[in-house]
RNA sequence: GGGCGCUUAGCUCAGCUGGCUAGAGCAUCUCGUUUACACCGAGAGGGUCGGGGGUUCGAGUCCCUCAGCGCCCACCA
């Protein structure tokens, strides 16, 4: 018997089923593949970790959005598919996060202690971790949490030593004592790419330094310098290249090696520097190839050593205030000038970094691998280059290439509590031992003390081996076998670096194999006014609060509709709003054919058309059917949403719904589209199709639905539903021009070449006016192929006219130029002379 | 100092490999208790596609140049 509609509110009110919904996905179990019933191909997706701070900003929601969108679609297209969720210990930024509200107690992590220390974290963390998980939840994600990790996870800890053995094993990690990132306030080292550069005011000072002036930033480091570097051709120093000189900086001595190389600009300054090899990595370069004495100056902590003679114990920068004193006093300064420079800072905590030497763990990337032929950094840029590895949008290949291009060792070791320790052990007798774990490491030890090393690995390590890590590596698992390589790895491009090009050069190497097939980079979601949304500047937005005003689903499709991969977006309240009308209207769209249906029922075959509007609409849902499964293969999300927004309102709820009020009996179209457009609706607005679709009483959720195929659909059904349609537009035009109201029906003569009784009676209706068959004694108009005789005496505006004219003449123009009909392909000339035709006819 | 991108209606943006009278949403104005939806419907106004030059039968689309804005990279001390 008819199925009763079950009741809908008059407006969808997302509040009230999302959480359900959500449960009612999750209790399937069919975000798990395993359950699929399915023979598809796999498809993965590694979620990336969110920040450990544990708030979902509008970045992650986008991330969710977009990488939601990917897995509904695939697993509608009846692929096996798999989203691995899952979190990061963010080393620093935790870290960072913990000591801050530490020192808000009034506390550190010193006077705590390590072990107090990592309890605390953990504690931080476990919340943050349920905050996300929450969160992930409310963005409708349809991730595997029965498979979801933690980089410390046991297997993951296990894959961090594995990776670290072998490399240890293949040379590729040493530990070496070199020029550093050092952030005072962390305490620990930092990759090169961890390091900002601020531009700001600073004085350069222009010291007298034996014969020399030399100009810095820094006088402070002056004190331990131990080389002056000048150009080769420039023949003012020529002499003194080669010479050792004493010099005295205000009674501090130093001894000084005078070199030539070409990296020097000698136009800078005074032409002269003096080299400190243990503060600066372009020093340090200096000193490698001159064979200088390197001398640290500068502590751990940002305190001058006894080197610095009677600055030891100042800080960096009260030692530069005294030391400029003393200088000015022993009339050493020749004179200071205003200087803007790059700072560098940390970039989770924003602290001037102090390059140092020190000893350190490395990765190499340009040394050989054993059996490979080629570098780390060349594995990781053939992925690209071989086209194995496809990155959206293009254009960032070329900022990938060069960034491999000038990558330098990548200092692993930190100096941080919260992170993987290094698996090496020292003993007694000062052996080192690399191993798998402790046990492993005592064996070898042969029964002598083990102590093993103090620092941690950079959080991106861990993270470089996240797409297959997180299925079970290094055992060889089903998961692996299955779901390795991932299908798209989707991220910021902000973390190109940092995390895609790392995961790349790790998994090349330990694999053989690439982690993904496809890098999706999202832009930074911005404000209205395109500033970066922020605490401080208060333009944030937070999207739970704007999923509770607005509903999730409306919030997704304001981070889909209107982005392109790269490209940062706006975002702001009124657009989302809007969003929020449109499945709304979506919702009222189902209510409508609900109600009004006989039977709720699903229908399997495309329904035989009765009239022209049926012909046009199958075809129309066809076409727009085809298009979005095409955009969505090519990842281009917010063209397919968009396709689907304008068939929806504009054409099946502006046209064919109001046909339907008036041609009847269209049950089975009606139900036969909605069916379908929920499908394709679902990777979109999961909640609210979800939802309605509980209506037609499946037993099946639409999450695990079949994608539609487009059938068949003829293009000239589409142009001729557009006479009918230009014919109302046209008669609303002249009603609304000559201000007859809309519920007054003046008559109206309609002759048309085309268009039959039936479709002229239809359009009257929709247009409102009142079709009689005796011509009407006034001026004839011309629509398209109908002569209107309608008692109204609307005529076209002047601008009208005048742009009609512009149009013909230069039309007539082109049409008359014989290398236009000669150059010119004939559809493009046709359709040219088409147009022409019509817009004569319109003026007539 | 290199490299990349952007500039289209008042606002936010589409416009693929050059060929519909440049489009959409929001905003504005007019009208509207039509068997869903005012979170709605019908209609209107609004653009010399940043400036200049070039290639072409044809340029918002390709090339050059200038201007403005933004981002990334870089060891000018």
């Amino acid at each position: 018997m008819a199925k009763k509609l079950e009741e809908m509110d008059k407006a969808y009110e997302p509040s009230k089923y999302e959480d359900d919904i959500y449960k009612i996905w999750e209790e399937s179990g069919f975000f798990n593949p395993d359950n699929l019933d399915t023979k598809g191909k796999a498809f993965t997706i590694s979620m990336p970790p969110p920040n450990a701070t544990g708030i979902l900003h509008l970045g992650h929601a986008a991330a969710l959005a977009y990488e939601d969108l990917m897995i509904r679609y695939r697993r509608l297209k009846g692929d096996k598919t798999l989203w691995v969720p899952g979190t990061d210990h963010a080393a620093i930024a935790t870290q960072t996060k913990v000591e801050k509200i530490l020192a808000e107690e009034g506390t550190n992590r010193q006077k705590l202690g390590r072990d107090k220390f990592l309890t605390r974290v953990k504690e931080f963390v476990a919340g943050s971790q349920n905050t996300i998980r929450n969160q992930t939840r409310k963005m409708g994600a349809s991730c595997d949490w029965s498979r979801e990790r933690y980089t410390f996870d046991d297997g993951l800890s296990q894959a961090v030593n594995e990776a670290f053995v072998r490399m240890y094993n293949d040379g590729l990690i040493e530990k070496d004592y070199r020029i550093v990132n050092w952030c005072p306030r962390c305490e620990s080292t930092l990759a090169d790419d961890e390091v900002e550069h601020q531009e700001q005011d600073a004085k350069l000072y222009y010291i007298k330094y034996g014969p020399f002036v030399v100009a810095t930033t820094r006088p402070e480091t002056k004190l331990a310098d131990t080389g002056v570097a000048v150009n080769p051709s420039d023949k003012r120093y020529k002499e003194y290249v080669g010479q050792t000189l004493d010099v005295d900086l205000a009674g501090h001595q130093i001894k000084v090696k005078i070199f030539a190389d070409k990296e020097l600009d000698k136009d800078f300054g005074s032409g002269v520097v003096g080299v400190t090899p243990a503060h600066s990595a372009t020093d340090y370069d200096f000193a490698q190839r001159h064979s200088l004495e390197v001398i640290k100056l500068i502590n751990e902590q940002g305190i001058i050593m006894k080197t610095g003679g009677k600055y030891e114990g100042k800080t960096v920068l009260e030692a530069r205030e005294v030391f400029v004193k003393d200088l000015e006093a022993a009339d050493q300064i020749d004179k200071v000038e205003d200087f803007k420079n790059n700072l560098s800072i940390c970039y989770r905590c924003d602290t001037a970094i102090e390059p140092l030497t020190s000893d350190q763990w490395f990765v190499r990337v340009n040394k050989e691998i054993p059996g490979r032929g080629k570098s780390l950094k060349t594995l990781a840029t053939l992925a690209v280059k071989d086209g194995d590895i496809k990155i959206l949008p293009e254009k960032f290949n070329k900022i990938y290439y060069h960034w491999m291009d000038n990558l330098h060792d990548w200092c692993i070791s930190r100096q941080i509590w919260w992170g993987h320790r290094i698996p090496v052990w020292y003993t007694e007798d000062n052996e080192v031992i690399v191993a798998q774990n402790e046990a492993e490491a005592q064996e070898k030890a042969n029964g002598k003390k083990l102590r093993q090393d103090e620092d941690t690995l950079d959080t991106w390590f861990s993270s470089s081996l996240w797409t297959f890590s997180t299925l079970g590596w290094p055992e060889q698992t089903e998961d692996l076998k299955n779901f390795h390589p991932t299908g798209v790895m989707e991220t910021g491009y902000d973390i190109l670096f940092f995390w895609v090009a790392r995961m790349i050069l790790m998994t090349e190497y330990i694999l053989k194999d690439k982690p993904f097939e496809t890098v999706y980079l999202h832009g930074m979601i911005r404000d209205k006014e395109g500033k970066k949304m922020s605490k401080s500047l208060g333009n944030g937005i937070n999207p739970l609060e704007m999923i509770d005003n607005f509903g999730t689903d409306a919030l997704r499709l304001s981070l889909i509709i209107g982005s392109a991969p790269g490209a940062d977006m706006r975002l702001y309240e009124e657009k989302i709003a809007g969003y929020r009308n449109f499945v709304n209207k979506l919702w009222n769209i189902s209510r409508f054919i609900f109600s009004n249906v006989d039977e709720i029922k699903r229908i399997d075959k495309q329904p035989k058309a009765k009239t022209l509007a049926d012909r046009w609409i199958l075809a129309k849902f066809n076409q727009v059917n085809q298009r979005v499964t095409e955009h969505l293969d090519n990842h281009k999300f917010s063209e397919a949403g968009v396709e689907l927004y304008h068939f929806t309102w504009g054409d099946f709820a502006d046209w064919y719904l109001e046909i339907a009020k008036i041609e009847k009996d269209k049950d089975e179209i009606l139900l036969y589209i909605l069916e379908r457009l929920l499908i394709l609706y679902h990777p979109f607005t999961p909640f609210v199709t979800e939802v309605i679709w509980k209506q037609f009483n499946n037993d099946k959720l639409l999450m695990i639905e079949k994608w539609p195929d487009s059938a068949k659909f003829e293009d000239s059904v589409i142009s001729d539903f557009s006479e009918l349609k230009e014919l109302v537009v046209a008669l609303r035009n002249l009603k609304a021009a000559n201000k007859i109201s809309p519920t007054e029906f003046p008559d109206c003569f309609i002759a048309s070449k085309v268009l039959e009784k039936d479709y002229l009676e239809l359009a009257a209706k929709m247009a409102r006016v009142n079709l009689v068959d005796k011509k009407i004694n006034v001026e004839a108009k011309l629509i398209n192929s109908s002569t209107v005789y309608v008692d109204l005496s609307k005529e076209l505006s002047d601008k009208e006219k005048q742009d009609l004219k512009k149009y013909i003449i230069s039309t007539e123009a082109k049409l008359t130029n014989n290398e236009f009909i000669n150059n010119a392909p004939a559809k493009v000339i046709e359709d040219t002379k088409k147009r022409l035709a019509e817009v004569k006819n319109k003026l007539k």
